[in-house]
DNA sequence: TTGAAAGCGATACCAG
DNA sequence: CTGGTATCGCTTTCAA
């Protein structure tokens, strides 16, 4: 509505200075700085985001792409998209969704046309059609997941295989030897980028630890009731003493549900461990020791490595692994002698 | 990238002739706007947002505020979210997220900022904050959904209560005597703007019509099984001979997973609608005639309406009621006799 | 510490 | 049907 020039002329300085005093990006007497500060309030003064980006070269906004498979899980994505909002937002940026679709020719148009300042990538996939757009394109982009092929990118990503050995590890020192992993959809170890990352890391440092493993995934599509009961009924017939599990919410409660059937108690006659997850774990019927996936981490990483990318192209392209977490309720104990 | 001029030369025109070609906002020569065309394709030509905003008054962006409240069911936002990226990028608009805590300062934000064209406002609440926001701005704002007091406003919506009213007279016109409605949590007939609409025009109609009806939410907070059960077979015993749902998938799933315990069959011993979902109850375990509430209709309607009011913003304000459709799968018969 | 003025890259008016 | 150019509102260099 008001315009520079009406500020400048209502603090009696020119429009340079008021753009200066408003930006801090030049040294402005305090007397000065006030008469701005205040004229720019009282006229409810906003800069014009065309005219800023003309002149400046800067939009502050970022693009977010989220393809929206059929197989997304909702809360979680969710979750992604409203920590990002709010990590953009703590650096004075705005997010334009880019979905499905536009996913990729959606990138191409925003870069084109300098509609905005960076790029943020969510719901990677191992063979992400996004990576070779991000390598065409001259805006920084930064994935949230790490793909395939990350040659050359910058990634995000909570580090999945040290969340993994951190459970393992875990269990072992508590004195388990026999630990039954929980895992996903089917289709989730081919069309998101961690799960497989979480499976085998977790197998690997099993066998370095010398202690017996199995995996089942949670159903060939999604958290089937039937499929999960079977394998945690299975598994402890085997004499597995622990579980970790790397699954939606769902598949917690049956697992949970399945251990309460059999007569034990978690935390006494059986460990488990919640890996990865973005729910609160520490909060479900029974409370489970968690190694969580925090969104709020995650982006508020992204959006910095984004602006470190917009103050510097020519660094190194960064691959940010974030330490997992582990946190204890209680119930993870050592196994019945 | 390629600016504008450098498409003029390329295609031997000045550059208005460039952008009137691309525009279409004046007539060209067949021959002179195939070689714009042309050079600006080989160009990798796309205009300058930030110039584009500033000489054009326009910048393709509409806002979306959702508030994404504790209740939030995640499934059905994200329908909405999708469903209103798609409908802006079918009319060349991008999508430009304001999220809770910024939903109100956001959009003061943006529209005196010239940010976006025009703001979305996604689930809204009988008492929505953003409704004297809308008024007190110069921008153009749609309300997918209708606040109590919204004189002056542009709203779209299903219309929740001749959805409800379809469902009864579907019913008693089948021959039920006795309905029984099952509902949403108890904090969505606060929280949120349409639960109370199909509930009160439910009831309203029931009676007009003289035949009995009962109303039940789904639990305190959620889906909660136990309530959903009870009421569904309080209902039978009391001798309802049909359900009308107006619920999350759960609970449709509790419902029908009841009523077979109970021995009975739906579309023949009893009859159930879905209202205003969101989810495909035709696809359920058990298949459900239904009035869906269909997000890419209502947000299609809504882009629409804002682009109308961008070319007139002085005629009378709009409340776009979007007729309800009666979809049958065979769920509904003639109660037993 | 402050001011004047040259762009930024489009749009759309005024001419021809 | 096409071209020249003022203009949009800000950022930033150049001068003082």
């Amino acid at each position: 509505m008001a315009r520079i020039d009406e500020v400048a002329a209502a603090a009696r300085v020119s429009i340079s200075t008021v753009s200066y005093a408003l930006s801090g990006k030049r040294s402005i007497s305090a007397e000065t700085r006030r008469r701005v500060e205040e004229a720019a309030r009282e006229l409810g003064y906003e800069p014009h985001a065309g005219a800023r980006a003309l002149a400046g070269r800067r939009t502050q906004i970022f693009a977010l792409t989220e393809p929206l498979r059929a197989d997304t899980h909702a809360p979680t994505h969710m979750a992604f998209v409203l920590a990002a909002s709010v990590a953009a937002r703590r650096r004075d940026y705005d997010i334009l969704l880019l979905t499905d679709e536009e996913a990729s020719t959606g990138m191409r148009r925003v870069a084109a046309s300098d509609l905005v300042d960076a790029i943020l990538v969510l719901d990677v996939a191992p063979d992400d059609a996004r990576v070779e757009i991000a390598r065409s394109i001259r805006i920084p982009t930064v994935f949230i997941g790490i793909p395939d092929d990350h040659a050359g990118l910058d990634c995000v990503d909570l580090d999945f295989e040290a969340a993994a050995e951190l459970a393992v590890d875990r269990l072992t020192d508590t004195g388990h030897r026999h630990v039954a992993m929980i895992g996903q959809s089917e289709v989730a170890y081919r069309a998101s980028n961690f799960p497989p990352r979480v499976r085998a890391a977790g197998a690997a440092r099993a066998d370095a630890r010398g202690i017996r493993h199995t995996f089942t995934a949670a159903g060939a599509t999604a958290t089937e009731p039937a499929v999960v009961r079977a394998a945690t009924t299975a598994a402890i017939d085997e004499g597995a003493t622990a579980f970790i599990l790397h699954a939606a919410e769902d598949t917690h409660e049956v697992v949970l549900a399945t251990i309460a059937e059999r007569g034990l108690l978690v935390g006494r006659d059986v460990s488990v461990i919640s890996v990865a997850s973005v729910f609160d774990a520490t909060r479900l019927s029974t409370p489970l020791d968690t190694i969580p996936l925090v969104p709020a981490v995650s982006c508020d990483a992204a959006v910095d490595l984004a602006l470190a990318r917009l103050h510097d192209a020519s660094c190194a392209p960064v691959l940010h692994l974030i330490p997992p977490e582990y946190r204890s309720v209680g119930s993870v104990a050592a196994p019945p002698a």
